[in-house]
DNA sequence: TCCCAGGGAGGAT
DNA sequence: ATCCTCCATGGG
């Protein structure tokens, strides 16, 4: 039997981030809502936010909304654990400048890349304040970034809490609520990928998470190499693992290991990159990848991110058949 | 029933 | 290098 902690030792930890902690514009809705992250989306609470992280061995649960503008803004933050704001506060407060990427000179993105002949800069006006989500757990990110691959990011978010559900540890908070998190990679190196597959719907996908999950549990694969080994030698790495190639790669690259230079390349990007930059002309995907990188630079990922919103929104809209057959 | 989903692996050309 | 085809699974 659980014990139920009484009323009075529920710590409400509330504080706000101001506009000066951030380099140029926010936009939290979209930021959150853009479907980049190689992470579960955080649950969406009204106009607030959810999530659940484990800060240096202290489960916190937290809410946060954006108050005011794209430019004249705060940021809400009200955390619930059994810890005092006292331990907690400083590390939420660094754990959400990272992942949200306050520290992203958005302003000088956008003025690089104003001029005229620039197709990106369309979209600034309307995506003023998107920033680019950090993952906060390397294997993490490389798992789903695995589970992403040829599959829809309602599905492979719902196989990603189940996978939580199943074989996370579990974090139970004053306020009487559960939650789980995402396994560790010793919990998922002794499964058989026939059993995963029947228990999560992952498909054909479980067998490489089995395999990258040994290979992390065996400390084979360090993933924290991939936040300093030059570019292309952890796309090397990177792609030599089981259900990784160039797209998954960047993916982690990017989103998990906040390498801004990477541009994955999915087929919302091939197409409007085809049809922005090459006037419809065929390119392959890796030369469209090692065309974003040439372009945009230190601002590939950003670049990315930017025109993937754009595609999706329509402007580009899907392949039909009539265009397939010319 | 069909096509598609933020692709990857293995093979043939 | 570039182009097939298959791969599990669920949603529209």
């Amino acid at each position: 039997m659980a014990e139920i902690p009484a009323a009075n030792t529920i710590q409400h930890n509330s504080f706000e981030i101001s506009p000066q902690e951030i380099r140029g514009p926010m936009n939290l809705q979209e930021t959150v809502l853009s479907a980049q992250t190689s992470e579960p989306e955080w649950v969406t609470e009204g106009a607030s936010f959810v999530d659940v992280e484990d800060l240096d061995g202290t489960p916190v649960k937290y809410t946060i909304s954006q108050v005011g503008g794209v430019d004249d803004f705060k940021l809400a933050v009200n955390a619930i654990s059994y810890a005092h704001i006292e331990l907690i506060g400083a590390g939420l407060r660094s754990h959400l400048n990272r992942v949200l990427g306050v520290s992203d000179d958005l302003q000088s993105f956008y003025d690089k890349f104003a001029h005229e002949n620039e197709p990106l800069q369309s979209t600034f006006a309307h995506l003023r304040g998107l920033r680019l989500m950090r993952g906060t757990n390397l294997y993490e990110s490389l798992i789903c970034s695995i589970l992403s691959q040829n599959n829809s990011a309602l599905l492979w978010n719902r196989t990603a809490r189940l996978l939580m559900r199943l074989y996370g540890p579990r974090v139970n908070f004053p306020d009487g609520t559960t939650s789980f998190l995402f396994p560790r990679p010793e919990a998922m190196a002794g499964l058989k990928p026939r059993e995963l597959r029947s228990k999560t719907s992952m498909g054909y996908r479980a067998k490489p998470v089995v395999q990258v999950s040994r290979l992390v549990a065996a400390g084979k694969l360090q993933l924290d190499n991939f936040l300093t080994w030059p570019y292309d030698e952890a796309k090397e790495a990177l792609i030599d693992l089981p259900g990784v190639g160039p797209k998954v790669a960047d993916c982690f690259l990017l989103y998990g290991a906040g390498r801004l230079e990477a541009a994955p390349v999915d087929v919302w990007i091939h197409r409007v990159v085809t049809k922005l930059y090459f006037r419809g002309r065929k390119v392959s995907r890796p030369k469209t990848a090692r065309f974003l990188r040439e372009r945009f630079g230190e601002w590939a990922g950003y670049a990315q991110l930017y025109l993937f919103d754009f595609a999706r929104r329509g402007s580009i809209g899907k392949a039909t058949k009539a265009s397939k057959h010319g």
